[in-house]
DNA sequence: TGTACATCAGTGAACGCGCGTTCACTGATGTAC
DNA sequence: TGTACATCAGTGAACGCGCGTTCACTGATGTAC
């Protein structure tokens, strides 16, 4: 049953994906092993020949997931912060329990989880707001990425926020209202 | 055993605390009923004589621990705004595991959670908004809540971020800037 | 007010279940000659 | 290039453990007369 070097990357790479998917939906604790392994069409037992631990395929699905954010972001953002807002806040985004921002579906889990983890998750913030201080060019590079450390702060909470919120019409007036104060931020300076 | 209707009660009162400060700890699935109630100085058993399940405890707990946040919300809002804003996003609420605000400390997981528990977020979240939105008399009463929210959601986010990242200075910036930003939106008009 | 009995808050053991992790095994891949 | 053997990706059963929930039991509280 062995597999060639080649197949058993794309196997790991396949296990961290379907990881970051099922984290999303449903949570890290209430995720087990056996789930996200058949997400990826396996089995479970085969899942400590690719990983040491939850943990660490909890820190790669993290880094995994945001990742995908970034890219999307660095692609709206030649249409400016408005699009990288419109994007993140959008219906869209709230109703697509995985594939979203790890961030937003993940948030407290990972703010109480361990070092390994939270600096894979830190790593991954810092890099989404790196993209989004791209944004405030007028801005001194400083000023920029602390603009852009609110811009991300406020959106992650505002899509838990709008997905805890059982009134369709307030999780919309959450999504709504904070793209259009964030939108704000690009004219005035910092 | 039996105790009388008084005791029993303010058992129940401690339970429900007892568990609002566990959950915030450590996280609704990380948290086993047996901790809460040893929490609360009682052993797992007797759990289901005021409990119908976890689930319910969940919702109550978050209730309780909202009440708390709303009390001193509404406490520091003699104050303005800018007092509430900065008692939420300060080291100490950040650094304050359990006793915070349930919002925070468990966002992600209430988005996933079923509808009892997000009503009963939804509930504390929209009572919260609303004790913010007398920060702004000069709006009309509709403008005001939706400025509110964008306030809330923005806390929560910056909150939950603050203590998801391990590098201690992005910590504080985080807060620092969520702070500046929302102490902003006091002037001007809606 | 006193007595007899039902109620029920709290205990601690037990239930089935799924968790994260380990392990013996299989057989194709990789390697040494 | 062909052959012999070591490696190891993936399987599926098993491990101990703690989960949420149930239950028989205890004995003080509440209630009916």
């Amino acid at each position: 049953m062995r597999k060639s070097k080649l197949e058993a990357a794309e196997t790991r790479r396949r296990i961290v994906s379907a990881a970051a998917q099922e984290f999303c939906r449903n949570g890290i604790h209430a995720t087990g092993l056996s789930d996200l392994m058949a997400a990826a069409g396996l089995t479970h037992g085969g899942f400590y020949k690719h990983f040491r631990s939850k943990d660490q395929v909890v820190a790669e699905a993290c880094v995994n997931g945001l990742e995908t954010v970034i890219e999307v972001a660095e692609g709206e953002g030649k249409s400016g912060l408005e699009a990288i807002v419109e994007t993140y806040l959008s219906m869209d985004h709230r109703n697509r329990l995985s594939g979203g921002c790890p961030l937003a579906a993940l948030g407290s889990e990972l703010a109480q989880a361990d070092d390994e983890i939270r600096a894979a998750a830190s790593q991954g913030f810092i890099r989404l707001v790196d993209v989004i201080a791209k944004q405030f060019p007028q801005s001194d590079p400083e000023a920029a990425r602390a603009q852009a450390v609110f811009v991300v702060s406020a959106m992650v909470g505002a899509l838990t926020m709008s997905r805890m919120v059982t009134d369709p019409d307030l999780s919309a007036l959450i999504l709504d209202q904070s793209r259009k104060q964030l939108d704000r931020l690009q004219g005035q300076g910092a």
